[in-house]
Parts: structure tokens; C-alpha cells; sequence
DNA sequence: TCCATATTTCGATGATAGTCGAATTATTTA
DNA sequence: TAAATAATTCGACTATCATCGAAATATGGA
């Protein structure tokens, strides 16, 4: 006897191989074009159509139409969330080409999880601000301290536009490239942000990777002594 | 181009009706023999087989042999929580019979979500907690107070069982029927085994829902303020 | 207005995967 | 030891689903 909300219906759309990479490229956190996606995925356009309106159907996706552009991305954070789990737990991918051990290297050292930072440089910023006391993690939870506080204050990211948001606030996320966790939530996010507006950090073409720009290896290391 | 883990991999586990009612059932946290999952998924004994020889391939559930009997189980933590982040954005299915309605309110009140409450309890489990002051959720986490460790001394939970566990101590669980949260983690974990010493609660045939005794009425109520 | 581009819609095809009957293997019980 | 039970293995069948070619629709640009 079946009750309760069947894990298959969300998990078949995950399934296919083309939607799995559809998917990926949108853990971005970014819109993209329909027919980018297709060519990401590597499938014709009408086959990429066919599949983000599956998506669109159960609201795995939304749709943004501008003139004949139609952009996607993904629904909200608890599917990404769900991906990334998934992610976790999915076995590593066999190399075939040199291009693909770059990427590869690339995604590990530093890419978006959705909102936020994952990855090497993920996992390095969270074990920073708790080296330098600016959050704690106590009984396996995170705090931000008074430092921390000040610390936020002085990088720009007043503590109450970080309080506002509605959802987590600060908390880890399991991350698949290094196993250990990397800093989620409002607060990883708006790190994100803050990275970007300095051009610490900038997106690279055609993937989720992160690039770390030489200002953002000098700033990282001033401000946090990440050595990368 | 496609490059890191690829989603579809553990999805495609999922995917199938039959494998996702397995799955579902070894939420419970327990072991169970081969037959009653085929059995509980509706389908032959060999088919069984050969789902369970594919979850079994990719290590998603762990099998024990005890003569004749094959006992299958979710193969570790993160696994459930993958489930566990699915069924959250699973549609709720369609009804149609009273007896699935009866299970599926079974379900919503009190079940096992791998190896802690969920449901209606849980959620209350964890508000009672949070208004003992027993637990405080600060900034979106959450903390063991001084009452909160003399009052698990108290209830027989020796605060350093509960710590030496090596995953995630006290987390938040994102509940697909409550929409909020459940207490999860090793807490979670100890409270829900403590309860079942107490015969507080008691499993309930052929289901992963909890039912709640009326010994574990009058004990919640006394010892939490918990009414159901 | 016409052409180019982005995207969707439709239909046919081929591959895949879940299912069960039958048979076999492994273990327990009388 | 034979019979019963639990489970696996094998093979054939059928339904489903992803894919692409072709065509149609929607939008932008010259």
C-alpha cells in the first residue's frame, strides 16, 4: 500500500540524462536561454523544449519570456536543494577527455551552488570565519559572534539585510567536490554577492565554475588569510 | 559539455514507482526482508529482486543475509536525506481510498523519518523543546541551553551519547507534511529511542507511521506541555 | 515587408527498462 | 531426507519515453 507524496514523480525528471544537465547548468543560479540550454545539454533545440516544459509543468523550472528569448531557471531553493543532495550522493563521473579534467578541476575549486559559493574556495571561506572567531560552529551549528558582527559591518553586509531574509539564515551545505561543508544560506549568499561587486571572483563561459580574480586572492588573503 | 557528478545517476534509482515504495518503506530506519518489500511495493518477488540487486549495485540500500532471509536497508544517512529533500517537494498524491486516507493522516501525525520523529509530533517535539527553553533556535540554528542538558540528564540522555555521535548533532529537518521543521540529528535520534523505552510511542503494522500511546500522551504532556 | 533567429509543436522511430512466468538456488523445517 | 519457503536468475514481452526531422509560431532586425 502507497500513501504519502511518491518520490518518483520529482526523481523521474531528474532521471533522464538531459534534464540531469539541464538542471546542473541552472544550479547557477542564473536564467539561462532555452537554446543555451539545449546546446549544454548537447540535445536539439525541439528536444530541449520537450523537456523544460515537462519541468515547467510540475515547477521544477520557471519561465521568463523576453521577445522571442525564453529564459529558465530553477524554481526556488528547495529544488536546488534537492539537487544538490542528490549530487552528494552521486557516484563521481569517469574522465574522457583532457577539457572535461579541467572543468572537472575548475567546478571543484570554486563553483555556484545555487546562491552561493561551493566548492575548494567554499569550504575555505567557511573554515576561515570560523578560524578568525567571526562565526562559531557549536554543537555542530553556526553562530555569527559579536566580531563577526563587526566584521559583516565593515565588508558591507549589514547584519539586518542578512536578518531580513526568509529563509536560512546561515547554514552549511554538504559539499559533493570536498565532502565537508561549505557556507549556505542568506549569509553565503550575500558573501557571494559582495565577492562580485569587488570582482574578487567572476563566472567563467559555458559552466557554473568560479573564477578567482589576483584582487580577489590578495583581498581573500588580507581579510580572511585564505592562502589559495 | 557535461563535467562533475551527474544527477541522474541516483535519480534514476528513484524514478520507478516500485523502487521509490521501497525506498519509502526502508524509511522507517529498519531493516526488511526482501519478500515484504516486495509485498509492500505491489509487485512479484522477483522483481523485487531485481530492484533491490540495483540499489544494491550502487550501494543506495545494504543488505544482510540471516539464512533464507535477505534483509535490505537504507544504506546510510544521506541517502534518507536525499529521500527525505524529494518527498518535501513531491506533490502530495491523489487519494482514492478511505484506507490511504486513514494512512496518509497515520503518516502526517507522527512517522519515522529514517532514524527520528516527523509529522505533526515531531514539529511539536521541537516547538516544546524551543518553548521549555530547552533548545534555542538563534539565527535560524540551533543550541543546547543549561536547562536543556540538565532536563536530557533528566530524561536519561547523557549529553555526551548524544555528542559522540560523529554526524550532525542537532539539525533541523524539513518536514513534507508539516512544512516546517522537525528536530533531526543525533537529539533527534536519542529522544526518538528514549520514547520507545518508555513505550511512549510504538510502531505502527505494514507502515513507517508512529502511533503515540496513551502512556505517551500523559508523558508528553507532563514532561513537555505537548498536547495532542 | 521580408528574412533571420529563437522556440515550440507534432509525429514517428528506436531504445530502454520494468514486469512476470518459469526455473533454479539456498536455507529451514518436519 | 524430502518438502516447504525465501529469494534469485533468466528470458521474453510490452509499454514508455527520449530523440530528431519537419513544420509552425513568435519575435527582432534590416
Amino acid at each position: 500500500m502507497r500513501s504519502g507524496p511518491d518520490a518518483s514523480t520529482i526523481a523521474s525528471l531528474i532521471s533522464d540524462p538531459s534534464r540531469a544537465a539541464i538542471l546542473t547548468v541552472l544550479m547557477d543560479g542564473r536564467s539561462h536561454p532555452a537554446g543555451d540550454l539545449a546546446y549544454a545539454a548537447n540535445i536539439k533545440p525541439q528536444t530541449a523544449s520537450f523537456h523544460l516544459a515537462k519541468m515547467l509543468e510540475v515547477n521544477v523550472v520557471s519561465l521568463e519570456k523576453q521577445g522571442r528569448h525564453r529564459y529558465y531557471r530553477i524554481e526556488n531553493i528547495e529544488i536546488a536543494k534537492a539537487l544538490e543532495t542528490l549530487l552528494a550522493i552521486s557516484p563521481q563521473p569517469k574522465v574522457k577527455s583532457f577539457k572535461q579534467v579541467t572543468e572537472n578541476e575548475n567546478l571543484r575549486f570554486a563553483r555556484t551552488c545555487y546562491d552561493h559559493l561551493a566548492g575548494k574556495l567554499g569550504v575555505k571561506l567557511m573554515d576561515a570565519l570560523v578560524d578568525k572567531g567571526y562565526i562559531i560552529e557549536e554543537s555542530n551549528e553556526i553562530l555569527i559572534t559579536k566580531e563577526g558582527e563587526i566584521f559583516l559591518e565593515l565588508f558591507d553586509i549589514p547584519l539586518d539585510i542578512v536578518r531580513k531574509k526568509r529563509r536560512s539564515f546561515v547554514h552549511k551545505c554538504l559539499d559533493w567536490s570536498e565532502r565537508r561543508h561549505h557556507l549556505a544560506g542568506a549569509l553565503g549568499h550575500e558573501l557571494f554577492e559582495r565577492f562580485f561587486e569587488l570582482q574578487w571572483i567572476e563566472r567563467m563561459e559555458k559552466t557554473r565554475a568560479i573564477r578567482i580574480t589576483s584582487a580577489g586572492r590578495k583581498g581573500l588573503n588580507e581579510l580572511l588569510s585564505i592562502t589559495l
